[in-house]
DNA sequence: CAAATAAAATTGGATGAACCAATTTTTAAA
DNA sequence: TTTAAAAATTGGTTCATCCAATTTTATTTG
């Protein structure tokens, strides 16, 4: 997987037969097979009995699964872009919808993942977590189960590309502040604010993602 | 995959041991661990050496998509009214960008989609894959993954959902009609038309739910 | 009787030999 | 040179066997 990550091996490239890879990496047929299994369901190699095993086109393994179980794509900072592009369009929507008509239950939880939010960021530890969780939250407060699941299915995905960015003292510090700011709107059911808000929010984003 | 996908096997339930899964699916082990390897490394379940496979805690798991591991949801008025907002939201945009970014690639697909939908509206027969297909190629348009995919995971619902719903002749006429009106506004590079365009065609597909 | 300990059974992890089936390469024949 | 047959290569599968971690059972002990 490495070495088709890094274009070592390329589309098409041949790799050795399970028995050369056994002796090389010390292992047993099955063993290697366990693995180039895993590769081949991933979609990155294709396996033909008597010719052997190559390294499958890209648009071909794009097709095949979903980008969420792709552990190849997720790195590429096209796919954050991506991302980005789509929390533009939905996320304002959202917040919106969860200042309409979020519970008293919904406010509680969100109070208490802030509170988390709020003490990790004392000792700069952790808070990634926490952080995907206060907008599950928002999507939670929508009543619509939609919203919740995309924002379920695409929590992995932002927790992974938190991991990649600089996530400083100073941006914990701005993106808690905004939270906060988006928690009011929603508490005191202002959707036009919330809306505004969460678009400034993901503006500040867009922008620490540019700027290093 | 399956039985974990259905329910039928839930987070914290134990795998039948390799010998006896190897005996009951008439394979050898090594066969069974090549297929249960899989599924560790897709998330889905954990294995302990002298003590066995079990189902992974769903909030363990990150890869997992609700709304098709619940099929029993699907089924309530709500989530076709929560599905429908979701569209909403999303599907101008998606058309919009189609419109901005669509390849003559996309534009030949399309063409092939919107021919099979003809045929199929001739003899009333079919065009539900086929009309879910338009769908997946506009998102495909957007040149953007997580349009694509979002729209992949949530047309396999829609499938569904329109098994359920009136289908009949002159709903098929008009949404086709509504279709081609979008198609040739992304053909022509026109985002804004087939922005409202997208907007018009929900507006119908809501009416028509509402009227019967 | 209850708890601690030891033994046995269970289960995943891994290996090597053997055979089959599809494909490719080599060789021999036309 | 082309064609056909044989051999070698390579993935697909099975089996028997062993190891290591865990769980279960039996035994001992206080």
């Amino acid at each position: 997987m490495e070495l088709i990550k890094t274009g070592e091996l390329k589309p098409g490239d041949s790799l050795p037969p399970e028995r050369t890879l056994a002796q090389k990496l010390n292992a047993s047929r099955a063993t290697i097979r366990e693995g180039l299994r895993i590769l081949e369901f991933y979609g990155l190699i294709e396996s033909r009995q008597g010719s052997g095993r190559r390294v499958k086109a890209i648009q071909d393994n794009e097709r095949q699964q979903p980008l969420l179980i792709n552990p190849l794509l997720v790195l590429e900072s096209q796919v954050i872009n991506d991302f980005l592009e789509f929390r533009f369009i939905v996320e304002p929507e959202t917040t919106k919808l969860a200042a309409m008509r979020r519970t008293d239950k919904d406010l509680e939880s969100m109070t208490e993942i802030l509170e988390e939010v709020r003490v990790c960021n004392l000792t700069d530890e952790g808070g990634i977590t926490e952080d995907a969780l206060f907008h599950l939250a928002i999507a939670e407060a929508t009543q619509n189960h939609i919203f919740k699941d995309v924002t379920t299915i695409h929590f992995s995905l932002l927790k992974r590309i938190r991991r990649g960015i600089l996530w400083d003292h100073e941006n914990r510090m701005v993106s808690f502040a905004e939270h906060m700011n988006i928690f009011e709107a929603i508490r005191d059911r202002q959707p036009e604010r919330a809306y505004a808000l969460a678009l400034e929010h993901l503006r500040g984003i867009k922008q620490r993602l540019a700027s290093p």
